[in-house]
DNA sequence: AGATTCGGCGT
DNA sequence: ACGCCGAATCT
């Protein structure tokens, strides 16, 4: 049986998508597709794709079986992604999905890199359920200066306040940096941020930096802390659960209005 | 052992 | 009806 491996646009250069069919049994005539990563390896799902590609693909509107991307396809839902304030304007409700946004432009996040041996025969293992920890640039986070996010309107966001006891370790004192190297940190590993826990770190820090912890000094974490940021997070639950209930009541009322508006027609 | 193939569970 | 993945079967 030809077996034939297609390139497949809607992925990374180098991907191959097979299709199978079933040529037996219950399930004959169906078929099953399979992709192939740059390296060969075989990828069955879309879950087992999605895990293998992290965040580097947004793989929301890729249809696993065709390969292609299908927009208008964010989940089971009809979504118009069209949201700005004209359509805001004219009646439109608010986006309330809550599928975190996943950025399609070249990031700093977990971006894989090729990796070259010098021993061409020797097996590597790749993807050690996602590779692991990849190199990094000392002081990287100092490129993070002077970012700021905005709306779609371009409205420069308020950044957060940071606790009194955070200090910047290697980034010039006091710096709006710190913020976004502690957010980088929370983003690019699980495991917990305690800050530089070296003295020395303070007296020299491109030596004694420990480049699996942001530029900040060892901070501590009083039960105090937690209270403040459970009532932040419990308000913040009420405030998106009440917003949902009065959406979806407000969506009730209109399905009504437009089924007696149908009758009148 | 690794690849291939179909069954069958869960949605 | 179909996506996903376990496991039987094949090489």
């Amino acid at each position: 049986m030809e077996k034939r491996k297609s390139d497949c646009p809607a992925l990374p250069p180098g991907w191959k998508k097979e299709e199978v069919i079933r040529k037996s049994g219950l399930s004959a005539g169906k078929s099953d597709v399979y992709y192939y990563s740059p390296t060969g390896k075989k990828f069955r799902s879309k879950p087992q794709l999605s895990r293998h590609l992290g965040n580097s693909v947004d793989l929301a509107c890729f249809d696993f079986r065709t390969g292609k991307m299908m927009p208008g396809k964010l989940q089971k839902n009809k979504q118009r992604l069209r949201h700005d304030q004209a359509s805001m304007a004219k009646g439109g409700k608010p986006d309330l999905n809550t599928t975190l946004p996943i950025r399609q432009t070249a990031s700093i996040f977990k971006q894989p890199v090729t990796k070259v041996t010098s021993h061409p025969g020797n097996k590597v293992k790749t993807d050690l359920q996602r590779a692991t920890e990849q190199p990094r640039q000392l002081f990287w986070e100092r490129r993070l200066k002077g970012l700021r996010s905005s709306d779609v309107s371009e409205e420069v966001l308020r950044t957060m306040d940071l606790p009194n006891g955070l200090q910047s370790i290697g980034l010039h004192s006091s710096d709006e940096t710190l913020l976004s190297a502690i957010a980088s940190a929370l983003h690019m590993s699980s495991a917990p941020i305690t800050g530089q826990t070296s003295v020395a770190a303070e007296k020299n820090p491109a030596i004694w930096l420990n480049t699996s912890q942001p530029l900040c000094k060892a901070f501590t974490v009083t039960d105090e802390h937690i209270r403040e940021q459970e009532l932040k997070v419990q308000q913040a639950r009420r405030s998106l659960e009440e917003a949902l209930m009065a959406n979806s009541l407000a969506q009730a009322a209109e399905s009504k209005t437009e089924l007696s508006e149908g009758k009148a027609a």
